[in-house]
DNA sequence: TTGTACGCGTTATCAC
DNA sequence: GTGATAACGCGTACAA
């Protein structure tokens, strides 16, 4: 309701300077107890609380940090963003959030915001339209520290956490072949990101490790969403011959290619076995029950925070960079269970 | 990597003062059109951008907002965020997240938190086990404005954005009845939040209006999780005369009940019916899949965000509330067709 | 049209 | 141990 009450206030009050008010305030060894607990005690009364933005500008350290995502309500991301904050809050740093909308301008817009609100550091998964990387050059050439996770453009200087999407696509691959699978398809999004050349190539790799085949034409590019998917399969089974399992980038894609499947009456895992990629909650709530490679996305928003931490401890003088890669749990469901 | 450019350091460079540099930067109409491109341009030229925290000092106006949830990483709120994010970030806004983790201790910490940080409002869904009014009464009597959503406590001149829980209920029951139900139990989340309690007064309602009796043994008070519906369809099917339907107000809770009446072979819908609330994105993939009371939480978002500039817009001296309830759709599937 | 001076709230560096 | 003063970067009333 009234004025907010400062530290100059407190020191009318008392017949004292600000100065010593906020000495007494930031528990500063020189001087009385006696005014110490005078000032503690009116401020108290007076309800005073410290204005962190005059702080922040006196002390050029905002306590804020960014957190740039594609969209907040994608349950991946959420949680990421849960394990930022949850690491985050008890260091006394307020996240701010924002939504590129997979749209590379405004993305450059949001960084470049972010930088004029002085955060002390910004934590990025990039829109998979961010292909320019000269662009972004310009502004990870700021001091302010920058953490990438999850999808990261190919720079060696900036630090990041991701999962690692190759040994992901490796073991999903090979507990199909496991399963008894010989004919095995993949579900690739191709909107040109890293992380799922990556996981192709672990594909590929178990594949030929395994001494099958490697057919190019079971590997289906597919945006991340249902339609897709049944698109993707409807298309595999109209191959002479069919794929006998289904490795799928993105649970979304492969949603809808159970569906396109259980329309055939293609009993799974019986007849096909499948096998996604983000465990999303509905996974474990599908019927069959669909198997899936957790990203422990919370873990990841953790260490991402603690990477932040790390470089804001360090001297900012000295550019540090760091490259985390978390390991992959394959979480076994219904779907490409054929032996106990 | 060097030092930010202020605006001093343009009007060094250009023998003028910083107060013509702020101008020509704001457009202001007082000054020569040659001066202007002048500093436009060298302002460009050395990288100048504003820096938001000595604006926010000195305007009082920090261009953020603060958003405190739960948890972050559910979908419901995440989808909150969202919406709130995509209405207030055209504005200039910021959106600060946190969460209570459902602490009412760790909820007035946070409360305080960003008011020292002086955002410009705050945007609440209170813990549930924010109980005592009186202590977020000495936060609410700030000039900030604050505005309530889904989850808020009964606190007359404050604004809200809620759903109608009422008539979410109503419904919900209502269709159980028009689905041939007679004998329809509720599950009942009792953590003494309002918007529970109007959904069973919905439920209650819907059941006497169409002359079924009201049967309080029908009424399972629980916790929002899996383990507690499996526990409250248990017990609800030991009673001497075991409902036909479920009306629950958590799609959690309904998820661990459906799993229970599974294992006992009831099939659903043709011996048992059940609606869920939340709709949460995992009801359409089950088995069946479950009809349930969409809260359009992206809308809930967007109409706080615009409820919140809403006030800003007015002159702060007036104080203003604003109570909006968003009307609800219930999502009929499987789980409660029985007639097309 | 431009310069001067000040204030936003805080802390740090001098003095005394 | 405490006071006076400057500084963080910006916008603006008042002068000129």
């Amino acid at each position: 309701m009234t004025k907010k009450t400062t530290i100059y206030d407190i020191a009318k009050k008392l017949n004292i300077t600000a100065a010593t008010v906020s000495r007494a305030l930031n528990n500063n060894p020189r001087i009385s107890k006696n005014t110490r607990e005078l000032v503690l005690a009116t401020a108290a009364k007076m309800n005073y609380k410290q204005n962190r933005l005059a702080l922040a500008l006196k002390s050029g350290k905002s306590k804020n940090v960014g957190v740039v995502v594609p969209y907040i309500n994608r349950n991946f991301f959420s949680s990421v963003i849960r394990g930022i904050e949850d690491e985050l809050y008890p260091k006394g740093y307020h996240v701010i959030i924002s939504q590129t909308h997979e749209d590379q301008g405004r993305e450059l817009k949001i960084l470049q915001n972010l930088l004029n609100a002085q955060v002390d550091g910004i934590l990025l998964s990039t829109s998979y339209t961010s292909q320019e990387k000269e662009k972004l050059d310009t502004v990870l050439k700021k001091s302010t520290p920058f953490i990438f996770f999850d999808r990261k453009p190919d720079i060696p200087d900036i630090s990041s956490v991701t999962i690692d999407d190759y040994q992901g696509g490796y073991d999903a691959t090979k507990h199909l072949i496991d399963q008894g699978c010989t004919k095995i398809a993949h579900l690739h999004v191709s909107n040109g990101l890293e992380l799922y050349k990556n996981r192709l190539q672990g594909y590929k790799n178990a594949i030929l490790d395994s001494g099958l085949e490697f057919k190019p034409e079971y590997v289906i590019p597919l945006k991340s969403d249902i339609e897709a998917g049944m698109e993707a399969a409807k298309a595999l089974m109209k191959l002479p011959e069919p794929p006998d399992a289904i490795f799928s980038s993105t649970d979304n894609g492969l949603l809808g290619a159970v569906k396109y499947l259980q329309d055939l009456s293609i009993k799974i895992p019986e007849d096909f076995c499948v096998v996604g990629f983000s465990n999303e909650p509905f996974t474990q709530f599908m019927n069959p029950s669909i198997s899936s490679v957790d990203q422990s996305p919370v873990e990841m928003g953790r260490m991402a925070a603690k990477v932040f931490l790390e470089q804001m401890d360090n001297d900012q003088s000295i550019k540090i960079h760091k490259k985390v890669v978390l390991p992959i749990k394959l979480v076994v469901r219904k779907s490409s269970s054929r032996k106990s």
